[in-house]
DNA sequence: TCTGGGGTCCTAGGACCC
DNA sequence: TCTGGGGTCCTAGGACCC
């Protein structure tokens, strides 16, 4: 007799306390300590400070009184996000078919791998021995047949654990849950959950469709009514990339003048775009976002001609933006500006040829450079004459 | 409980087009 | 000419995620 498939093929990977583990493991002294990532506020901070009551995002002080024995260390991006590539590494190295959520995180498909490398629950095991080895870094993995189910999994494996959810048990691990568990439930769509006496996952799904998009509008509703359902058709999707790159820089509650303001949007604007340069994107949208002493927030944004990630261009245009909002950020107290450039996709391929070079067949050799050169498969011709101010950066050295 | 630096997705009105 | 139906793009804002 032959049992079917008890497991799902989809795995959620979430390193543990990922910046704080990144510090333990770089300074053996912190290890078993209570450590706080952070300057200002508590951006990450490990088990043991957790325990002790160590809230993110939570200003030092506080989590100081909670934790007086903890360690603050201040941040090392580069560190994270070295430690995240190798990670991400481990991650291909199992799977072609890997979903990167965020820094730290990742689903995982392994359901055509069965032979290979056997059972979802083995390659699970077997993936946060990898990570510990090769990386040095505690890892939980949910197993389970949803994208979110795997995410709930590994977050109740939480910490350095693994959890399968098996096809049998899903819907009573499912519906037990509180529905603040549920991906897309913030403290908005909870409060109004809870007016309506709508506690558990199992509650949600007991409703009726229409009762969901009345209560939660009709994108959410559906959307939290399939998932309590067990519904879960997205599939694991592997060539993600982001649609938007920014950057921000809180400024505290003293007032600054728009000189000052200015000089940090300049450093800002040259951050995203210099980023946006080095993977070889552009992007057309702009988007200046402020936040003021009252908490509120506002943001405007304005649409280019043509992508581009040209620093003068993009600070052009913020900089514009922000004029117009001035003396709205005066009068509430800036306290938080950022800027992202979205619409981000690859950056056109230029190549400058010479007038008399642009016949047929100059033009044809040099798209089937460019192609083979950068491996894309498409390949856009245009002829622009003049106006090279705003156009996007030469890629091809002379 | 009020604070960082990244992101995603959805909604809604207005402009504009056929 | 002001009346239908359908669509896209732009902008602003909100909720949510790590």
């Amino acid at each position: 007799m032959t049992e079917g498939p008890t497991e799902g093929t989809v795995l959620h990977a979430d390193l543990d306390a990922f910046f704080a583990s990144v510090e333990q493991r770089d300074d053996p002294s912190l290890r078993g300590r209570p450590v706080i990532v952070g300057g200002g506020v508590v951006v990450a901070a490990s088990y043991e400070a957790k325990r002790r009551g160590v809230r993110t995002p939570s200003n030092i002080r506080q989590a100081l009184r909670a934790c007086p024995e903890a360690v603050v260390v201040p941040p090392r991006f580069e560190a994270y996000s070295e430690a995240s590539k190798r990670v991400f590494e481990v991650f291909a190295d199992t799977t072609p078919q890997v979903e990167a959520l965020s820094i730290d995180e990742a689903f995982l498909e392994v359901g055509g791998l069965r032979r290979i490398r056997g059972l979802p629950s083995q390659i699970a095991a077997q993936l946060r021995t990898d990570v510990a080895e090769r990386v040095g870094l505690p890892i939980s993995v949910g197993v389970a047949r949803t994208k979110y189910l795997a995410k709930i999994a590994s977050a109740s494996a939480k910490p350095d654990g693994l959890l399968v959810v098996h096809l049998e048990h899903e819907q009573r691990f499912l519906h037990a849950l509180p529905v603040e568990r549920l991906w897309g439930v913030g403290d908005v769509t909870a409060a109004k959950l809870h007016q309506a006496h709508v506690r558990t996952v199992g509650q949600i799904a007991a409703m009726e469709l229409r009762e969901a998009t009345a209560l939660l509008g009709n994108a959410t509703g559906r959307h939290l009514w399939a998932l309590a359902q067990g519904h879960d058709p997205r599939r694991v999707e592997t060539g993600r990339r982001r649609g938007s790159m920014g950057a921000q820089h809180a400024l505290g509650s003293r007032p600054r003048t728009a000189a000052e303001v200015e000089a940090i949007l300049l450093s800002l604007v040259d951050r995203v775009t210099s980023r946006m340069r080095r993977v070889d994107r552009t992007g057309s949208v702009v988007t200046l976002s402020l936040r003021f002493g009252d908490f509120g927030r506002s943001t405007a944004s304005h649409t280019l001609a043509r992508p581009t990630s040209h620093t003068a261009t993009i600070l052009e245009v913020a900089r514009t933006l922000l004029r117009q909002r001035w003396s709205e950020a005066e009068r509430r107290g800036l306290t938080l500006i950022g800027v992202s450039v979205g619409q981000v996709d690859d950056a056109p391929l230029q190549l400058a040829l010479p007038l008399d070079a642009t016949s047929g067949t100059e033009l044809d050799t040099a798209v089937d450079e460019v192609r083979a050169k950068f491996g894309r498969t498409s390949v856009k011709r245009a002829v622009h004459v003049g106006d090279r101010e705003r156009a996007p950066q030469p890629i091809l050295p002379d």
